[in-house]
DNA sequence: GATGAATGAGGATTCATTCAT
DNA sequence: TATGAATGAATCCTCATTCAT
């Protein structure tokens, strides 16, 4: 049989247009993601069809590889606010700790290159997530708010607190816990 | 006797890239820009020097005018409550009316094309809704946060508001209005 | 105002397209017609939306040019059989005298790329010669036949003459000679 | 003991060649034409050294089936013009039965890649058929004219005639029979 | 100033052929 | 021999900017 497709190839491949687009956008050239990744410009094609379909499996990466990371760990029992705690803590660190990860992803949620479908398959993924959300806001102000809204929402801060502990790094603790303490007000 | 620059081109100009940065990104052609201005390909050079400055230029305007938007008309007096209200209600709404405004900003934001100058002198001419912001959030718990944070939740969430009210356009009224009771919470 | 588009370039960029769909085909690289035309590649999508509008543009040329060059100088009166000579002489002669331009008008006739629409065009732009044809055959074996067939077997027949005609110079007219009786037989 | 070559495989790739150069010329992909022959890429050369052997060996394998066909049963006897009828007969509805293998072969006709040699060894073994179109236009008006140039005025109005026995098909019969009419009388 | 052609580096993608498995 | 990933030159086309008119 023929050589497999690498794995690590398709990694490289994927961390190099991670950073690039991170700093770049989607602009970023496919020859550029090829030269970081240390692969051959004609390797981006074998593993990738066209570079939307790239950057569509990069948007599927990065959205499952947070969702799997923020439900890890996740405690059990019904406390349902020691589980959001643990849920924005990882996130927000997630962030922090990958820059250009969350940076991609930012990219990535702007363009219309992300279709509604993979958009939604993203959402289908992080259901777990919608739902503690929504058990958290129950009796809140935003208990007749759309799922989808009240966990756009969190997204949103959970981005700009990121950002924040991000460029302050010594007070990054500090920031996360009092973004944790704003949102359940908001929706407790 | 040279002739003077036309304020209706820089403003069909403006408008193009507006819309064109909405639909693709920054990467919309200059070329493309000027066809649906209905003007010259080289006119955009003369009234703007490179695509950079027409971008800045852009993003200057769209946060000027969004700032101005929301200043006029702000109620006097010193129900803080009242005028954050006014506040949230013209800049949603200004959100839903200008689709195109509202996308293209989002595009110059995650950009970093966009540099911290920039950035920062669209903050300045915001002065007065941060004050506000920080009126409210002063016996809050976000009271001892760095106000640029506090000014970027309620960005992020008037941003993800309108997101939501323009798809939703029959609901767009009450989305309004539950997402400014959650931000009040929030702050307060 | 600005440059106008140069016809000299344009005839630059058709005849250097000529010289290599004639020795390569419509694989020809538009680079290596950039270069042969002595213009920057950029030039030819500056005159040419695409490749497939070049070698359209460069079908439609060189038809209206055997037309044009068969029907000047065709003599007046009722002669058809010298109408019919002064035809088949002059294209003939004219593909010999072109070799890039009659076979790059092969490589072109059997291509896929040029459509039946752009064909048709072409046809009928040479209707005063099917109409010869058509009076030549009008009492031969191939009355009944439709006009487009017996145009078709006469264009056959030219372009094999002609072939034969560039390849043995020294009995070019002979061959032109022994051609037009074996089609004048064919025919009446 | 190494595995033999499998004559499936070689046809295989060749009948995809020559659906694939029927439809987009020479630059069809080799890669494209191992998919359609359900075989792997990789197949193709170890079948055929090069792309230019495959087409060589396309066009002997359809020059050489051609001259077969029109071969296979044909009258004995001296009835030159029952033995050319049969030829033109067979010939035609070859063409109108194998669309693609006229069409590639067509392709391959004009094409710079098929050389002088190679189309000599067709010829060759066409002779019988040249003997045959000698023998029929001895007394005729080409009586002088080199054998390869009457042979190539049959080719050509084979062609044509197949080429619109395909486009009509209820009338594919009788323009067969007009087309073997005119050109007796041309030659003879 | 107004116009739009000119330019050539850069962009995504394809492809024949090789070669590791 | 069979397989299909690997390769990088080549392909068509785009684009910001300049400049002749």
């Amino acid at each position: 049989m023929a050589r497999p497709l690498s794995e690590d190839r398709r990694r490289a491949i994927l961390g190099a247009a991670t950073e690039l687009v991170a700093e770049q956008g989607l602009g970023a050239a496919t020859a550029e993601i090829a030269k970081r990744a240390s692969v051959p410009h004609g390797s981006v094609f074998t593993y990738f069809a066209t570079k939307e379909e790239l950057l569509h499996t990069l948007y599927r990466e990065l959205t499952t590889e947070l969702t799997d990371t923020v439900l890890a760990g996740m405690p059990k029992g019904d406390d349902a606010r020691a589980r959001f705690h643990h849920v924005w803590v990882t996130w927000t660190r997630w962030g922090v700790a990958n820059e250009a990860k969350r940076r991609a992803q930012a990219q990535l949620n702007v363009s219309e290159q992300v279709n509604d479908g993979i958009r939604n398959a993203a959402y289908e993924y992080a259901e777990p997530v919608f739902q503690l959300i929504r058990q958290i806001s129950a009796r809140g102000v935003l208990r007749d708010a759309p799922v989808r809204y009240v966990g756009a929402l969190v997204d949103a801060w959970a981005t700009t607190t990121m950002d924040f502990m991000s460029r302050n790094a010594t007070k990054a603790d500090e920031l996360c816990e009092l973004g944790f303490k704003a949102v359940m007000k908001a929706l407790s």
